[in-house]
DNA sequence: ACCTTGCTGTGGTCAGACCACAGGACAGAA
DNA sequence: TTCTGTCCTGTGGTCTGACCACAGCAAGGT
């Protein structure tokens, strides 16, 4: 042997990950600012030396990525326009991976009492009356007699309410992804609850009523400790 | 007209977007697990009456979102695997945003303070002697005269090894996809120290070596007090 | 027992074609 | 003049069919 390492070249990249470092390049550079318009597929494909279909598959990661947005036709909204989506594009990734890697239960419940109890207390210290209104919106709904589906939708717009209320769009945007990707495990044990339904639908909703009070008085420590009761409560409940 | 409104169909979907809707139904559904192969892109296209270009355009979708990993060749790293990327893929995404400042400063580090609060008091709760040593290691290498590239690495390394130790993996995953996607802006901030650089240096290893101190010692409290206080005092050397 | 060789199946790339769509330009009708 | 329909143009979306590079594997020769 002629050498004894540091011969680890050199991983060659693919095309479509050459188009998505030039067209990140532009952005990084600010050449690109959001609401631009790319050059047209067939362009940028000539101008790199790469395919079309090269570029589409580029495209598709940008998309992915929340950083661009495809339209047909012509006019403004038409052709790939840079675009600022993270929410989207945060959403999508964590609800598949809480989806996909099973996670342990516990592990998911204590991220969402850290997350929760974050945006209690910001929207506590932060809430204006729109928000407010808007968490409100959903207990009122909550309050008839919803079935098992329409009350798992309304909790969860509940927790999205109180998320977006804090005003700080991370952590709102993981709260939600969580919470999203709870939805379905959630309406499982939801509808396995059986005759205790109506006694825990009652329960739930006093809490996020008293949660609800603690926002609008302004009290981020209670409105924080609720939430975390809260959820830990509703595991308690749901829970096999 | 003849209505007054409810006509919002339909943005009927791309080709492409449904296929990577029948993969996320069959990981959602447990179909496809962790590990599986998924058909080679041919077959899939046949089965699915699609072109090869749309499943490849899914493959990339899928592929940005951390959840398949294409491989050539033969053999057991070929064809196209699920897998379970969520830091890397959470990373990409908010590196490009938090660039862009299409997340505010401030909620980054309000996140970052949330996510390793928790996790600091986690590892002090739970972490093993292995565990221990892996957030001692860059510890003893950043005593040295690390240049500042080195050092950021290092501390990116002892913030992860402390996510890690925590043991919960969620909360592991998004705290490194935040501190890699802070990694070159900080490493932006260092180079612009000047003069100040070895005291900085000296103040943050210091804050390192408390923490630490208190993770061994099993103190949640202080390990969560102290990594708060740490995060927030690199802000205040760092910034501007 | 050990190489060499070629086969096979995989993703990666490409060229070229056609479609659906949305807007704009233009000619004709009112 | 004003409106209305028609055609044209440029965009992304889709498809086909081909070729390449690569990694493993098995058959064959040494």
């Amino acid at each position: 042997m002629t050498t004894t390492d540091g011969w680890q070249p050199v991983a060659r990249a693919r095309a479509y990950e050459l188009v998505v470092e030039r067209v990140e390049e532009q952005i990084l550079a600010g050449t690109l600012k959001v609401g631009d318009r790319l050059p047209a597929e067939r362009d940028l494909a000539a101008r790199l030396q790469v395919s079309r279909a090269a570029v589409r598959e580029a495209m598709r990661t940008l998309e992915a990525q929340g950083v661009v947005r495809s339209g047909v036709g012509s006019g403004p909204d038409a052709g790939t326009v840079v675009s600022a989506l993270p929410s989207e594009a945060l959403t999508r990734v964590l609800r598949l991976h809480v989806a996909l890697a099973n996670f342990a239960m516990a592990d998911v419940v204590a991220a969402r009492v850290m997350l929760e109890r974050s945006s209690a207390g910001l929207a506590a210290a932060h809430a204006s009356a729109e928000a407010l209104a808007e968490i409100a919106s959903p207990l009122e709904a909550m309050a008839g007699d919803a079935d098992r589906e329409t009350f798992n939708d309304l909790d969860t717009a509940f927790h999205i309410a109180v998320a977006e209320a804090g005003g700080n769009r991370l952590v709102a945007d993981m709260t939600i992804a969580i919470r999203e990707a709870m939805r379905l495990p959630i309406l499982r044990e939801l509808e396995q609850l059986g005759e205790r339904w109506p006694e825990v639908r009652a329960a739930l909703t006093a809490e996020h009523r008293a949660i609800h009070a603690a926002i609008a008085a302004g009290d981020p420590e209670r409105a924080a400790t609720l939430m975390e009761g809260h959820i830990h409560s509703s595991r308690r409940l749901l829970a096999p």
